[in-house]
DNA sequence: TTAAAAATTAGGGTTTTCCCTGTTTTTTTA
DNA sequence: TAAAAAAACAGGGAAAACCCTAATTTTTAA
């Protein structure tokens, strides 16, 4: 009998996810034992008397995304690996990720000779980065304490902050935001101010990217 | 020899497009011919002695995308059937595709059996739109001359006004733009007066929103 | 409970954005 | 090639955004 080792694979969309699964299933010395939609999903359906070596594992999802549930896996199962997933090959994605305690980051145009590659080298030596992620990685380093502080930047945000940011990303003038928040215009611009330095911007524009680009709001 | 129906899957994500492939292949009566990683790949691949009856076919792509493939298709090959086949299920997205010609239109969330249906129903009926998207549809019947202008109104904008908006999407000021653009800032001032009418927008915050959500930016 | 910190408000000035109405120049088309 | 349309440019003014400094009020913490 091989000693075939088990994967479980988490994505929200089923087409991707069945036939990711029917790839996979064709490795000699793979075998997938565990299918889930989401992050929650998949921890209702780990059993802890058959657990995966490696979780492919999404991003974005619903209910519970890639980040949460990486870091989940991190307090309760810290040997399993998580293999993430994405159509993103941002920086801050796979930073955000790899810091929630992924092992690995592969893209989904990558062929299937990468994946294979990064199953293998996530059981021989524990990790598994491609080029294209290195150099991310390597280009952000000498940011990184930015790219920190914009990740955390948010839950830096007092409620205020954070109302005044979502009205601001609308046709709405100050003046109207401080009515609508029942706010001077004096303290609306004091938010302004204040998030123009958190947020490293120098515009409303450049604040309005900031929020889109960290689904403070959506579209 | 079983009478096999021969389909095409245009998708730049190539984990996704190899395992969607396994699985068509699975089915007994398709069979896939053609794989392409875009639009354009997608042409050069297309073999007139052997045509696909089917194409299954992302929207977002690089090079060439959905929309553009699908309008090509209608007019050198009007026979050949197009699966729209996107994550987002955003009705204009939706939409568009149907006007480009698609004949159905499937989310990558969908399952196996939904694929299959839309394959049998493409070949009967012709068109394939499942509950969801006939929901969205319907519903946009009422907005659909707002809609007809979102999804054309990119298309009438001209290239220096497509260069400006793009160039807005920053902290840049208008007077920084002009220089960029070696134009004055009056011209820039028109460009931006002009950019507030096609897109019915009031503020540069809402060109910038406009062109994140309409992916002429992107973050 | 009192000092320190944070939030709110304020005055006042500069820059940028926005919005008119036009003229001149270039391109298109009849 | 003349007329029409589109693009580039302009003056000037009002509104909004931006940027200081600083006083007052509220909250927090020693």
């Amino acid at each position: 009998m091989l000693d075939k080792h088990n994967i479980a694979v988490v994505d929200d969309h089923t087409l991707f996810r069945k036939g990711l699964i029917s790839l996979i299933n064709v490795f000699p010395n793979f075998d997938v034992i565990l299918e889930a939609s989401n992050g929650k999903d998949f921890i209702q359906r780990l059993n802890p008397e058959q657990l995966p070596e490696i979780v492919l594992m999404d991003i974005s999802m619903p209910e519970m995304d890639g980040y949460a549930t990486c870091e989940w896996l991190k307090s309760h199962y810290p040997s399993i690996k998580v293999l993430a997933l994405s159509t993103m090959d941002a920086e801050t994605a796979i930073i955000k990720m790899i810091r929630s305690g992924a092992k690995g980051y592969i893209v989904k145009d990558a062929d299937l000779s990468e994946l294979k590659l990064a199953f293998s080298e996530l059981l021989s030596i524990g990790f598994f980065y491609n080029e294209l992620v290195s150099r991310k990685v390597i280009h952000s380093i000498s940011r990184i304490v930015e790219d920190n502080d914009a990740v955390t930047a948010i839950q830096k945000l007092s409620d205020n902050e954070l109302t005044f940011l979502r009205l601001s990303c609308s046709e709405k003038t100050y003046q109207e935001i401080a009515n609508e928040m029942f706010k001077s215009e004096k303290t609306i611009d004091g938010y302004r101010a204040e998030l123009f330095k958190k947020l490293n911007v120098s515009s409303r524009v450049g604040m309005v990217m900031y929020a889109i680009k960290n689904g403070i709001v959506q579209l």
